[in-house]
Order: C-alpha cells, then structure tokens, then sequence
DNA sequence: ATAGGGTTAG
C-alpha cells in the first residue's frame, strides 16, 4: 500500500520501524508530540517489530501516562520477553501513577506472570482483581486460567473456570490448553468434546496434546474434514506428529496438502518440513526442500544439519555447515548438536571433538549438558571410554542418567565390565526404574558369559517390578500404520509373516548366516536363543513389508531400541537376498540397508 | 469530541 494514500499523521498503516520513526520525527517538528504521543507508544510497541527501547523512551516522555499508555508499555514489555520489568511496571501504576489498574490491565500483567512462572504474585493480583471489581471480566478470568494452568496449578485453574458464569471459546481453550501442557490428554479430550464449538486454537491444542501419537494425525485429519484450515502452528504440531512416528506416507499427504494451499516455507514451516523428511527417512526430500528455500535462516540449516547427521552423512553434513558459516550464518548450540552427532555416527572422533573445541571458543557457545552428551557419546563409541570418563568428571554441571547410559552403552560395546558397573549405578541412583539400564548391564555381563551375574539382575529386576521394554516396531502401508512387538501374533497377517520369516530362516542360513547371541539377555540354550532374535520386532515388520511390497520401494522401519547386532547382519543379508532396500530408525539414528551393505558401515 | 489498549499456540 503506497503512504500517499495516507496522509502520514493520520495513518494507521504504519508498519515497520522506518515509517513509525519519520511519524516520530515529524510529529516532534511540528510540535504534536504531545497529541501523538499514545498513538506512537502503540506503534512501536508492536510485538512484531520488536522495538522496546523505542516504545519506553516515547513511555519516559509522557508527563501524565493514561491507563492506556500504561497497558501498552507494560504489554511491549511481556511480548518482548520482559515480564519481570512488566511487573515493575504495574507495581509503579499501583503505587506511583495518578490512573488505577483497569480491566485491561490485569491481563496483561497476569499473562507476565504466567510467563515467569510467578505463581504467588499471580496469586495477589488476582486477589487485587476481586477487590477492583474486575472478578467478572471474561478476559481476566480467561488470562487467570492460563495463569494458573502455566503454573502448574490445574485445579486452581480449573475452580477459576466453573466459577465463570459466562464461558467464551478462549476460556474453554485456555482450559484445554492447560490440561494439554500438564499431559492430561483425557480430560483436555472431554472438554474438547464438551465445548459449544470448536476453533482452530482448540484444534490446534488437541492434535499438540496427543503429540507422540497417531491420534494427533487422526485429529489432523477430522479438523480438515471440518473445513477448520490449519495454520502454522497446526501444521507444525501435525508434523511434529507425524516425525516422531516416522510415519513418511502421512509427511507426503500433509507437504502435497500444503503445497496445494499454496502454504510458505521460507518460515518454520520450511523448518518442520526438513526435520519431517528427515525423521521419516525421507533425506532427499529433505535436501530439496531445503535448496528450494530461497532465503534460509537459522533454523532450516540446522534442521537439515541435524537431519544429515541422523542419516550418519558425516561428510555432507559438514560440507553443509562450512557452507553455512561461508554464507555468513552463525551456528547456535543446535547446529553443533547436529555438526556432533553427525561425527559422533561415523566415528570421527577427532574431528568431533575439533567442533567442540570450535564452539566453545570460536562461537563462544557455553555447552549445554546435551553437547556434553555428545561429546561423551562420540568418544564412548569410539571406545575411548577413560577419556569419555573423564570429560563427565569434569563438566561443569552434574551428569544426567543420559550421560551415564552413554557411558554404559559404550562399556557394552566394548566389552568394559569394571566401568559399565561404575556406569549402571549412577544412571539407578538418579532413575531406578531405568530398564534399559539392566539390559545394558545384564548383555555386558552375558557377553562375558558371567551367567550368575545375569541371573543375580534379573532377580533384582523382578522385585523391583521392572520388566524389559519390548522391542517396538512399525511399518506404514495402505494408508494404515503396523505395530509390531518381540513374538507378535496378533497382526491379521500373522500367518503369511511367520511363514515368511521361515522362509527368510532357510536363505539366511544358506547364505552362510550365523546367529549371533551373545546380546540375547535370557539365559537359554543356544537353540531358544536363535529363536528368541528370530522373532525380534523389526522381523516381524521387514517379513511384512517383504510380503506387502510390490513396488519394489524401500521397506521402511520405525524402532524404539537400538537395533541388536544379529537384527543388523540379518537387516543387511535380507537387503540382498531380496534385493531390496530396507529403511531401519532406530532411536538413535538411521541404517539405509542396501545390497547387503548398511550406510552406518557397522559402526553405530 | 472520540477512539485507542486486553485473553488462547511461540
């Protein structure tokens, strides 16, 4: 819109920082700063321009602030990320100003409150707005709902919600809102369910709340048939959905979905679309959305930094950040997770440990306890377990059972009984209920053939009622997701997949195949161990894409455990004997199995 | 003279 349309000191259209400064200098020229003064308070007080300092130096000039001038500069300072100096403010309208707090007010300052998590000063001013008057404002009690829900304080929320007596759609979805962000996704379902109608914030909320599972897609998919059309937030959530599942037929329905509606991906969308390709082991696509981005920020180089170093494309990945940092992006803590990771899965160590170094003092990053996982993981893989010993000893913060699992992980690998000990009692002290903890321990100590050890484990397990997570896998096909667990009978296909996986048996041992059990935790007769790796879950999963896959595309498998060593050999036998390629994620990472070859190059 | 400023995802 040109500005001639608009003479400049009426115009509303004032929208970025430029043309509010040249209304800003006028107005002082001809001495109507003192009439426009409220007016250029909420100009720059726009939250998307984000120009605080603007808005307090024109805040500091009014002689006498109205209510409103204070509202707004006490909301710039909450959008801005400034709640405690917003709450300095009020106190200074309370107690300093010649206005009062008014119903306008108190949202905002509650919202402040939510945000710091300030639960007692929440508390006193919602007692301030009972004693004003303002106990009945939909929009207080909608912002004390959030308040409380921010807090944690569901069942404080909850009584500010039935006291209500007229309830809008806002209130019902700060309501859900809360009960989503405190994971109770039932009760966030009923009101749900419950309310007079639905809005794309209440969607929205839902398809968040059920995050790690297909409900969330399923949800996705019944706002669309209501003709409700999602926006980014909706669709970032679906997708984040959909990544975590893995679930790549989904990811391509929802991107054709977008780029049908002509959605834009130069913003978070492009971002949720890389990490979504790459989660579902769709890297190419991942890549092309990534080179179709023409202006790239910050977070689509990580997002697909990230996403190589999954697909243990160590090479690329770091070719992609040389490149990023050439154009002039600056790394945050995020990318050298990725940039970790990356070297942590082929093994470059050295390396790895050179972009640490890089971080810390090139990038002046402070490492979080994430980057020291990394840098523990890439040694412990690499079997450099003293010095992985020795960088916990000495990070600054204290070790999480994360850490300590990396450690025990790597004292599996390689075969470290006496340190693998030491590993497995500091991950139970901060987590006794770590399964995989015992797991780890008990293959150690089944490696090495100490039975009584084993044994000894399993006992303790048992009476501490801990049972060994299953072995998870799924496999998407005709529109419909299959989950398969250790031993599984109860897929409808169970008959074709057993007989498959005997015929599987028969060309994997005459391809020379020998089981490996040294990482089976019972302690069986070799035979019941054979057969107890035969049945592992992504057996299960790759017999039935074997059965299901005319098209000779990838079979493509989403697992919650690291795959065992034998599942390995079999994975990259199968990929040959069958020709075809297999697609494994594990929790970690992805194997791209291919004519008897797996990307990781056995080292994972 | 009058309007303007408020609540739900980040």
């Amino acid at each position: 819109m040109s500005s001639t349309q608009f003479p400049p000191f009426t115009s509303t259209n004032l929208n970025s920082t430029e043309e509010i400064k040249q209304f800003h200098a006028s107005a002082i020229k001809t001495g109507s700063f003192r009439r426009l003064s409220s007016r250029l308070l909420t100009l720059y007080s726009n939250p998307k321009l984000g120009n605080l300092e603007y808005a307090r130096s024109v805040f500091d000039r009014i002689s006498k602030p109205s209510s409103l001038c204070w509202n707004t500069i006490i909301k710039c300072y909450v959008e801005n990320n400034y709640s405690q100096e917003a709450l300095v403010l009020f106190c200074q309208l309370l107690h300093q100003s010649l206005v009062l707090p008014d119903n306008f007010t108190y949202p905002c300052v509650l919202k402040g409150c939510g945000r710091l998590n300030a639960i007692e000063e929440g508390k006193q001013i919602h007692g301030l707005t009972l004693k004003c008057g303002f106990g009945g404002d939909i929009y207080v009690q909608s912002t004390l709902v959030s308040f409380y829900s921010k807090c944690g304080e569901m069942d404080l929320a909850r009584t500010v919600f039935d006291r209500m007596s007229s309830k809008d759609i806002v209130s019902w979805n700060c309501l859900i809102n809360g009960y989503v962000g405190s994971g109770d996704i039932g009760t966030a379902r009923e009101l749900f369910d419950e309310m007079p109608e639905q809005d794309l914030f209440s969607w929205t909320a839902l398809i968040d709340g059920y995050s790690r599972f297909l409900d969330a897609v399923n949800v996705f998919k019944a706002m669309l048939k209501e003709d409700v059309k999602p926006n980014d937030s909706t669709l970032v959530s679906a997708m984040s959905a959909i990544s975590g599942l893995g679930l790549l037929e989904n990811g391509i329905w929802i991107h054709s979905y977008m780029d049908k509606n002509k959605y834009e991906y130069n913003g978070v969308l492009g971002t949720s679309l890389i990490d979504m390709y790459s989660k579902c082991g769709g890297i190419e696509s991942a890549l092309s959305i990534f080179h179709a981005i023409s202006r790239k920020k910050l977070g689509h180089w990580s997002a697909i930094i990230v996403g190589m170093g999954m697909h243990g494309m160590a090479k690329e990945t770091l070719e992609l950040f040389e490149e990023m940092k050439r154009v002039g992006m600056r790394p945050h803590g995020i990318t050298f997770i990725g940039v970790l990771n990356a070297c942590s899965h082929t093994g470059e160590v050295n390396q790895g440990l050179h972009y640490f170094q890089q971080m810390v003092n090139e990038y002046r990053i402070a490492p979080t306890i994430e980057h020291y996982g990394c840098a523990v993981d890439l040694l412990c893989r690499a079997g450099r377990l003293e010095e992985a010993k020795n960088v916990i000893d000495k990070m600054p913060m204290k070790p999480n059972e994360i850490i300590w699992m990396s450690l025990l992980s790597g004292c599996r690998n390689h075969g470290n009984i006496d340190l693998g000990e030491y590993a497995a009692k500091r991950v139970i002290e901060l987590d006794p209920m770590a399964t995989g903890c015992y797991v780890l321990l008990s293959n150690i100590y089944a490696a090495a053939g100490l039975w009584d050890k084993v044994s000894e484990l399993r006992k303790v397990m048992k009476a501490e009622g801990l049972a060994k997570d299953p072995g998870r896998s799924s496999i998407e096909h005709g529109g419909m997701v299959h989950n398969f667990i250790v031993g599984d009978r109860a897929h409808p296909q169970t008959k074709d997949i057993y007989s498959k996986l005997n015929d599987m048996k028969k060309r994997l041992h005459a391809a020379g195949y020998k089981p490996d059990t040294t990482q089976v935790l019972l302690c069986l007769e070799e035979k019941d161990k054979e057969a107890e790796l035969a049945y592992h879950s992504e057996r299960l999963a790759i017999a039935f894409g074997l059965i299901n896959n005319e098209t000779g595309k990838p079979i493509r498998v989403v697992k919650n455990l690291r795959v065992c060593n034998d599942c390995h050999v079999v994975t990259k036998l199968l990929s040959e004997i069958y020709s075809c390629e297999i697609i494994v994620r594990d929790n970690r990472r992805f194997h791209h199995f291919k004519n008897g070859l797996c990307s990781c190059r056995d080292y994972w």
